[in-house]
DNA sequence: CAATCTTTGTGCACGCGTTCACAAAGACAT
DNA sequence: ATGTCTTTGTGAACGCGTGCACAAAGATTG
C-alpha cells in the first residue's frame, strides 16, 4: 500500500519487509546488551537465540540491510547497532507528545524506555483544564486548547493517544491536522486516518482475550473434548432466529 | 504448533487460523457497540467497516466459526456477540494476576478494560516489601514471597508482568511453576517458556521504533532521496573494519 | 408461485513470510 | 600457499493470509 513511486530502480533499494522491520528493535536490543557487556562479535546463532528468533530469519533479515557480516566470524556488535540505528531513524531526535495524562498517560510519561532511545517526551496534552500546569514526570501538563501550537512548536510528529475511547478519534484528527504524520494508539478504538499517517495500536484487552482463546483450547483439549469438540448445533434448520433480536437459543447447556 | 490429536475427524474443528483469532476481539468490540444501541442485525460490510477490516476478510473469518448469518440479510448481533465470546472463551471467568506494581502496574490495576470482559484482577503482586498491603485500584498488594500461594488459591493461569527488564524472567518462571500457562509480557525482554505456556508482548519501545522506520521514510521521501536512496557504502571493501571494536567509520556524512 | 434482489459463504489465485539447505567467502592452521 | 573449518548470504520450496469474484441461499415483492 503506497509504494510511492513505482518506478523505482533497484527493487529492493527501499524494500524492507514490514516482517523484518518489525524485528529490528529485536536484534537492537540483544546488540545493545551485548555491547554494554563489551562483545566484539556476536555470530547470527547467537544473536538469534538472544533475540528469541530462527538464525535463517535473523540472517535474511540482515540481508536486506545489506552484506554486514564476515563469514567465519559474525557480525561486528558496535558495527550493526550503528547500521540498525540508522535504518530505524534512530540517530535522530524524535519529539513525542502523550495525548491524555491518565494513569496510563502518566505511565509512559514516567517509562524510562524513551530517551534512552532517540525518543523525548516533548509534551504532555490533557482536556482537564484543572490538570494543566500540574508537572508528571517533570514536565506540566499542558491544555489540548494549544495543541496545535504545541505540536507545531515542537516539530512533533509523533504522537501517542492514552484518551478514554471516546475521545480518541477527535485527538487523532486534531493530531493530524497539526502535522502528526505517526500515532500510536492506546485507545480501544478503531481510528480512521487520512493516506500517508501510520497507525499503530496497542490493546491490552485483545491481547488477554487472545491468550483466553489459547488458555480455553487447553483446558478444553483433556477434558471437554467430546462435548466442545464437535459443533453445538449452529444456526437450527428448523426453528429459525429470524432477524427479530431474540436471544441465543442455542446454547447447548 | 502443539495441534494435540492430529487425528481429529473434521479437519476445520478446531482449525481458527490465528490471523483470525486476533481479530476476533475487534468485531466483539464492534457487536458490542451495536448490541448497546439495540441494533438487531448487521451485514457483513458494515461490521467490517466498523471493526476496520475488509468484508471478505471477515466473512470468511466467521465461516471458520460456522455459518451463522442469513444470506439476504447479515448477521444477528445479539447471536454473534454470543457465539464470539464464547469462541475466545468469554462467557468464564478469568482471574488475572499483575505482577510488578510500578506505574504501569498499576496504571493497569486501574483499567476499566479488564472487569468488562471476563477479566477480573484477582491479585497485584510485587517485590517491595514497603508495598506489601498498600491498596492499589482497591485491591491490597502482596508480596513476591506468596506469589505461589495467591497463583494457586486463586486460579490464575493468566499472568502481566510489569516488572522491571531484569526481574521479568526470574518472574516469569515462578508464574509458570505456579500454574500460570498464559503470560501477558510488559517488560522488554524475551521470555523464554516451556513448552504449552503461551506468551504474549506489549513492548512501547518497539512500536515507537516502527513508527519511527516509517517516518524517517516519509522524510526521506523527498529531501534525502538521491542522499539516502544508494546505499551508503557497505563493508568497504578494501580498508575492512577488522574485528576490533573501532567505530562505524561509514558516515555517509 | 415465480422473479428479483440482497448478502452470505467460499473456491481460487496471488503475494508475503518462513524455513531449509547449500554454495561461496573468508579466517585460521599447517 | 594450500587445505580445513566456520559462518554468512541466498536460491528455492512451502505454507499462511488476503482479496477477488461469483455461485448459492434465502428474503421479499408482485
Amino acid at each position: 500500500m503506497a509504494t510511492g513511486r513505482t518506478h523505482r530502480p533497484a527493487t529492493r533499494s527501499r524494500g524492507i519487509p514490514e516482517a523484518t522491520v518489525a524485528r529490528l528493535p529485536l536484534y537492537l536490543r540483544a546488540l545493545t546488551a551485548l555491547s554494554e557487556r563489551s562483545v566484539p562479535t556476536v555470530s547470527s546463532e547467537e544473536l538469534a537465540t538472544a533475540a528469541g528468533v530462527n538464525s535463517a530469519k535473523l540472517r535474511k533479515d540482515f540481508s536486506y540491510l545489506g552484506s554486514y557480516g564476515t563469514r567465519g566470524v559474525g557480525y561486528d556488535v558496535e558495527y550493526l547497532v550503528y547500521q540498525i540505528s540508522r535504518e530505524l531513524g534512530l540517530t535522530q531526535d524524535w519529539p513525542v507528545a502523550i495525548v491524555g495524562i491518565g494513569n496510563l498517560g502518566a505511565a509512559l510519561a514516567n517509562y524510562g524506555g524513551f530517551a534512552s532511545r532517540g525518543f523525548r517526551v516533548a509534551a504532555l496534552i490533557d482536556a482537564d483544564p484543572a490538570m494543566a500546569g500540574t508537572p508528571v514526570a517533570g514536565i506540566a501538563v499542558q491544555h489540548t486548547d494549544d495543541l496545535d501550537r504545541i505540536i507545531s512548536e515542537n516539530g512533533v510528529s509523533i504522537g501517542v493517544i492514552t484518551t478514554p475511547p471516546g475521545a480518541a478519534q477527535q485527538v487523532c484528527d486534531r493530531l493530524v491536522a497539526a502535522g502528526v504524520t505517526s500515532i500510536l494508539n492506546f485507545a480501544p478504538t478503531v481510528l480512521s486516518v487520512p493516506e500517508g499517517v501510520d497507525v499503530r495500536k496497542v490493546d491490552l484487552s485483545i491481547e488477554l482475550q487472545i491468550l483466553a482463546f489459547h488458555e480455553q483450547r487447553k483446558a478444553g483439549e483433556d477434558a471437554t473434548a467430546e462435548d466442545e469438540g464437535a459443533p453445538p448445533m449452529r444456526a437450527t434448520p428448523t426453528g429459525r432466529k429470524g432477524p427479530d433480536g431474540d436471544m441465543p437459543a442455542v446454547m447447548p447447556a
